[in-house]
DNA sequence: ACCTGAACACCGTTCAAGT
DNA sequence: ACCTGAACACCGTTCAAGT
């Protein structure tokens, strides 16, 4: 077969199998061999509709982003607090999901769609809130700095369960760390929590005092 | 040559030749091969050293946490909210002068003692401190989120210096984002700075209701 | 326009051969 | 013990050839 009538491959069906394959084997099982492979069509076939593997990540990265709920940013949305708790829950949910492919994403949003629109919606939403541009823009960061971080590995599962490794003269406190692996998700799930109602605190705190000497 | 009499490698020369590699070209750069001729010789040398080209990552990422400061843990340390500053600013400085590595140290401390050493010390500094325990590994764990999420890539680097990509009618508010590449460093120096005292400040008012009603 | 196989310069790793 | 070249099964990408 050289050109089929309907063509064999669209770019959603190749953004498709490669997000597959990220999740399933990681971002190393992703070669453009592997990937045709999935798809039944020879590895060249994929470059009839991306120029490098590089745009095929992208654009796979492009579709996570756009699974982050926005809508609190809109015009009748919560107050600032409220707001940006709500997107840090949906957008870890998002990345957590496919923790393989935020490191790719973490680089920030260079010219994807999807990444700028987020971008451009907390900031927008701060600024409109009372937080001085400057301000707002580094909130913005912090915010990325802790969901990225928080989505792009499991702290629980990264200790071995082989209570063998914590040998009590080296890592007198790691004695029950064995145990970590086995409450996985409970663990993570409560660090974000505790940690972005710590931000949230702490930046509440900012706020008030910018209102009170303007 | 087959044999020299002064072996021509040696595990530290290979691990700071993988560090040098990573730091300048990125992760993928590092191949056994181009570290190998790096390091004037063949392919195959390496596996006299290391196992598997894995065994080297480890190394390097134990190397860079190595780097990390845990002094402020000792018997004689500030109180909790200090140490845990200064240890949180020494971390992010020793993750960030390597962020092409941060993926890879993020996915947890393994079998790696340095990695061993400081999850123990921060843990049972916050316990020894009055933190129970479930509360200390939450601590230990969004205290990691929020640094490697800092250190894994540049917040303001990821915006295009290019003004043209910022369309005003998809993206209102990014008018000015093209010049966050221009001001790099200060503007996740400030952001780091912001989340951590947020951070600290919101686990203080956790510490005072915890020993409040104990 | 969209697919194919062949080809190029790469990979990680194994292994027999050298000293 | 520690290095080498040859070999194997992989890579990303280009390109001429097919319909």
């Amino acid at each position: 077969m050289a050109r089929p009538r309907t063509p064999l491959l669209n770019r959603e069906r190749i953004v498709a199998a490669a997000l597959r394959l990220i999740d399933e084997e990681g971002l190393a099982a992703l070669s453009t061999r592997r990937l045709a492979a999935e798809l039944s069509v020879s590895g060249p076939s994929l470059y009839n509709h991306f120029a490098t593997k590089d745009e095929i990540l992208d654009a796979v990265v492009d579709t996570v982003i756009g699974e982050v709920d926005l809508s609190m940013f809109g015009a009748d949305g919560p107050p600032w607090p409220q707001a940006l708790r709500d997107w840090a829950r949906s957008y870890r949910a998002a990345l957590a999901a496919h923790p393989n492919i935020v490191p790719v994403l973490a680089q920030g949003p260079g010219r994807r769609p999807n990444a700028l629109r987020l971008a451009d919606a907390v900031f927008g939403h701060l600024v409109d809130a009372g937080w001085p541009r400057g301000q707002a823009t580094r909130i913005g960061a912090l915010m990325r700095y802790f969901v990225t971080g928080s989505a792009l590995a499991s702290f629980a599962a990264g200790f071995p369960a082989d209570a063998g490794v914590y040998d009590a003269a080296d890592y007198p406190h790691l004695g029950e760390a064995h145990r970590l692996a086995g409450h996985g998700g409970r663990v993570d799930e409560g660090a974000f929590e505790t940690g972005l109602e710590a931000l949230l605190d702490g930046l509440a705190l900012r706020f008030e005092r910018l209102v009170a000497r303007p």
